[in-house]
DNA sequence: TTTTATAATGCAACCGGTTGCATATTTTCT
DNA sequence: AGAAAATATGCAACCGGTTGCATTATAAAA
C-alpha cells in the first residue's frame, strides 16, 4: 500500500504513455496541447497528488518568481520609525497580492553600508526585483539599483531628478493638508507643526500641505511655530517644550508621526497643557498606538492593503514588462480625541 | 570597456584552464582541491564579481535553504494578538540568524483552513521547513505537520503527547509568578488574574505561576479573582469590570497581553481608581505600547532576539540531522510605572 | 627501481523542469 | 487525389550547478 513514489513529471509522462514536454505544456496550459490529452495528464497529477520541482522550473526559465523585502539590520534593533503595524500590515497586503501572481516574498535583511547587496540577491538568480521600505539612505540605495538596472520599487519616492524608478506613494500634501484645515475647523488659530527630518521629501511635502491650509485661510506663516524632529517619541517632547517657548500662545499641533504626537502630548502635559482642552494635536500614520493612546490620537491614516497591493503588482509589472509606473494614493484623516 | 559577462562556474573554469568540478570544489572549500588552485579561482571570480546561481545549486543538491514564516491571512487583517513589534524583531532575530548560515526566509502567508498548504511548500521543494508563530488553530496544524513529517518549529509548544516536535517557548510559568511575586511585593494582596483563552497552554503556565506565587505566600486562590479574555483590548476592559463587581477590593492585576492590560486600565480609571495609585497592573509580552502607554506598562519582556536565534537554529539543526530540540527561555520583570 | 599509496583534477551523469525544432497525423484547399 | 496547412506530439538540448568514479601525477614504501 505503499504510495508510489510520483515526484517529476517523467513519472507522470510514463504513466500517461506520453512525452516529458507533453506532460510540462499540458501543465502549463499550453494552446500546442490537445484538451483530451490536457485533461487526461491532469487528473493523473491531480491523482497523485504531484507537486512540481520550484527550483528546477527557476533553473529552467532563469526566473525565480521571487521578490526580496528590503530590511536594514539595524533597524531591527531600535525604534522604528514607520514601523510597527505599519510594516506588518504591509507586508499581509505584499504576500498576498504576490502569491496571487504566483511569487514568493523573501525577508532580506541587509547592512545598508554594504553597496552590493544587491548583487547577491539579483545576481544569484535568488529574487527577480526588490520592494524598498526603508528609510535610512534611501536615496544612495534608489541610486545604486537604478544604475545597475535592478527591477525594484520604493514606498515614498524620494526627489531625484528623473522618473527611471517605480514608486508608490503616499499623498503626503494632501495629509499636511487634511491635518492643519482640520485643526483650523475645530476652531484653532496658531498651529505647530513638529516635521520628521527635514531633509526628507515627504515631510516637505507634509509642510506643503500645512502651508497651503493655512495660506487658503489667510493666514500667514508663522516660522517660529515650525520645526523639524527624528520621527522619535523623545524629539516630539523635546521640539514640542522648544515651540512653547517661542510660541506659549500655541492652541494646536500637527506632528508628522503618532510617536512624535505621543511625546508631544506628553510634553504639553507636562507644562499643564490639556489635550485637546487646550491644545489639539494630530499625528501621522496610524498606527496601533493611535488608537490605544490616551487620549486616543487624531491621525492621518494611510490605506495599507492598497499600499501593499499596489506595491508588489506594479514591480511584477515592471519586472514583466520595464513599465515604469509611479503612483499616488490618498490618505484620510482620522479623528479621535486629541482633538 | 563592456564587462565580459562572467555568469558560471564554467566561465570561471575556462579562464582558469581548470574543469567545471574543479570551480565548483574550489568555491566550496572542498579538501579535494589544492591551495593554490583553490586561491587561484577565488581570486578570478572574486576580480570577475562572480556571484553563484542559486536556483541551480539547489535543483542540483535538492534542498532549498529557505525557511518559511508562516503566517495567517485573515490574521493579517485584524488585531494580531500577539503582533506588533513582536512579530517584526522576531523576524528581524531569524532572518539574521538563518542568514548568517546561508539560509532564506520566505514569508508563506497561508489560509489555516486549507489542509494541505504544507505540500505547497515542502513537495515543490520551495522551502526545507516551517517556523510556526501562529496561533490559531496551532494543534491541529502541528499533528498535520508532525504526520507528514515536515521538518518544523514552533514558538510556544501546545500540550501534546509526545516530544515529536521542534519548539522554542518562553518560560510562561516563570512569567506569571515574577508577575505576581511582584505584585504581592509591592505590597497588593488581591491580585486578579486576566488570563487570554483559558484553553491556550500558555495561559495555563502562566495561571499556573499566578497560582504559585499565591500559595507561596500562604493566599488561597479566590476563583473570583480568575477571569478569562481574548487578548484584546475590549476584552481587557470588559473583563476588569466583571472583576471588580466581583471583587471590588481588588488591589492588583495581571494580564496575560499589554493589551489587555491597557483595556484593564481604562477600565479601572473610568471606575475612578487611580493606576497605580489605587489598583497596580502588570502586563505580559512588552509590546512597544507597554513604553509608550500612560502610564508605561510594568510587564513581563520576552528575550525576542534569543527566540529568534534558537527558532532558526534548531530549525536548521532537525533539517541537517534530525535532531528533535525543545528549548525554554527566560523571560524578565520590566518594572514602569503601572505598579 | 618497481610497487603502492596519496593527492589533485577531469569526465560525465544527474537534479527536474522548459522549449525550439522535427515529425507524424489530420484537415482543408485546389 | 494530391498538395498545403493546421494540429498534436516527441526528441534532445539547455538552464547551472554537484558529485561518484576514473585518471593522472606525485610521494612514500618495498
Amino acid at each position: 500500500m505503499a504510495e508510489k513514489p510520483i515526484k517529476t513529471i517523467s513519472d507522470i509522462a510514463r504513466i500517461c504513455c506520453v512525452s516529458k514536454s507533453t506532460v510540462s505544456r499540458a501543465l502549463n496550459d499550453s494552446p500546442l496541447i490537445s484538451a483530451e490529452t490536457k485533461e487526461r495528464i491532469r487528473s493523473v497529477a491531480k491523482e497523485h497528488n504531484f507537486q512540481i520541482n520550484i527550483p528546477a522550473r527557476r533553473l529552467s526559465m532563469q526566473r525565480s518568481r521571487t521578490i526580496a523585502f528590503v530590511v536594514h539590520a539595524h533597524v531591527m534593533k531600535n525604534i522604528f520609525s514607520l514601523a510597527d503595524l505599519f510594516l506588518l500590515e504591509i507586508i499581509g497586503a505584499i504576500t498576498s497580492t504576490l502569491s496571487a501572481n504566483h511569487y514568493d516574498l523573501l525577508v532580506a535583511n541587509i547592512d545598508p553600508h554594504d553597496p552590493d547587496w544587491p548583487h547577491q540577491y539579483l545576481d544569484t538568480g535568488r529574487v527577480d526585483g526588490f520592494i524598498l521600505l526603508t528609510s535610512t539612505r534611501k536615496q544612495y540605495h534608489i541610486r545604486t539599483l537604478v544604475e545597475m538596472k535592478a527591477p525594484f520599487i520604493v514606498w515614498n519616492k524620494v526627489r531625484l531628478p528623473d522618473d527611471s524608478y517605480c514608486s508608490v506613494s503616499s499623498d503626503n500634501f494632501s495629509g499636511g493638508r487634511q491635518a492643519t484645515e482640520h485643526l483650523l475647523q475645530t476652531g484653532r488659530h496658531q498651529i505647530g507643526f513638529i516635521g520628521g527630518p527635514a531633509e526628507e521629501y515627504e515631510v516637505q511635502q507634509r509642510y506643503d500641505g500645512y502651508a497651503a491650509a493655512l495660506q487658503e485661510k489667510g493666514q500667514v506663516i508663522n516660522p517660529t511655530l515650525v520645526t523639524y524632529g527624528d520621527w522619535t517619541i523623545e524629539s516630539g517632547a523635546e521640539k514640542m517644550h522648544q515651540l512653547l517657548e517661542n510660541a506659549p500662545d500655541l492652541d494646536g499641533v500637527f506632528a508628522n508621526s503618532d510617536m512624535m504626537a505621543v511625546g508631544a502630548i506628553n510634553a504639553l502635559r507636562a507644562q499643564g497643557r490639556g489635550v485637546p482642552q487646550n491644545v489639539s494635536v494630530v499625528g501621522y500614520d496610524d498606527l496601533s498606538i493611535a488608537r490605544t493612546n490616551n487620549p486616543p490620537l487624531t491621525t492621518i491614516s494611510q490605506n495599507i492593503p492598497l499600499a501593499g497591493k499596489l506595491l508588489a503588482e506594479n514591480l511584477i509589472r515592471n519586472i514583466e514588462t520595464g513599465q515604469i509606473i509611479n503612483v499616488t494614493i490618498p490618505v484620510k484623516l482620522v479623528i479621535r480625541e486629541s482633538t
